[in-house]
DNA sequence: TCAACCAGTATACTTTTGGTAACCACTGAT
DNA sequence: ATCAGTGGTTACCAAAAGTATACTGGTTGA
């Protein structure tokens, strides 16, 4: 709703939205979730399997520790990663893809192949 | 590349990562051009068919006059849309979306899927 | 004449984001 | 003992993004 929105005018020849996108369509909302600067890139680079902090953080080349893991704990929020504590005594945690990550892996690749197809 | 990168750890135990994602990998590039804060949505907007200006910002209910007007630059820039001035006298504007940002679309629609189908 | 429309523009403001650097407590190798 | 590693946290700062309100200058219709 509100993505078909038309415009009427009314009798008074005033113009409205009939269906105005109200605050977070769709689009907008799926934005939020993944279109965060590096979120995309996280959740690609997690598709393979589990990454340990340090490793990400070296692979993403450019984003900080702190970047990384603000990223990390909003998307663990969102349930689309999990974080496990491998090892105790020399501390070492994997972030992981779940399964409903997995399921936005398809339009990752979307915009991967887009962006490649269109060289951006 | 750098979307396929490995950590590897040399004779003196120090670890690199072999293909760093640099700054921006494709992903990251893609949503530079279509991440921002209603980007995706004007775009979708305009897949009917050409809208004039005032139009847009009713439908988006919430956006700005000038968020509207900022992004709309930025993607007549990047060539997703294309301004018109369709007449003089009353002035009035349309923006339409360009065969390239056309091609955006198929991924921009597998974000709409995917956040209504998990009720984002 | 008045109000509403057109497509913006100007200004000022608040919020969010991003980035640096230092620090914590611990481990393991030199 | 010193250095580099582990996974963070914290404080601080700069820049970007977004919001709000009002305004331009002309046009249109009641």
């Amino acid at each position: 709703m509100g993505i078909d929105s038309q415009i009427v005018t009314d009798s008074n020849g005033r113009k409205t939205a009939s269906q105005p996108c109200l605050e977070p369509c769709p689009i907008e909302r799926g934005m939020r979730l993944l279109g965060g600067k590096w979120k995309g890139s996280i959740l690609w680079h997690l598709k393979d399997g589990p990454v340990r902090f340090n490793d990400l953080v070296r692979q993403l080349g450019g984003a900080s520790k702190k970047m990384v893991n603000q990223r990390l704990q909003e998307m663990e929020e969102a349930g689309l990663v999990k974080r496990e504590v491998v090892c105790d005594r020399p501390i070492a945690v994997t972030y992981e893809i779940t399964e409903f990550g997995k399921t936005a892996l398809g339009f990752l690749e979307a915009l991967k192949n887009w962006s490649e197809a269109n060289s951006i």
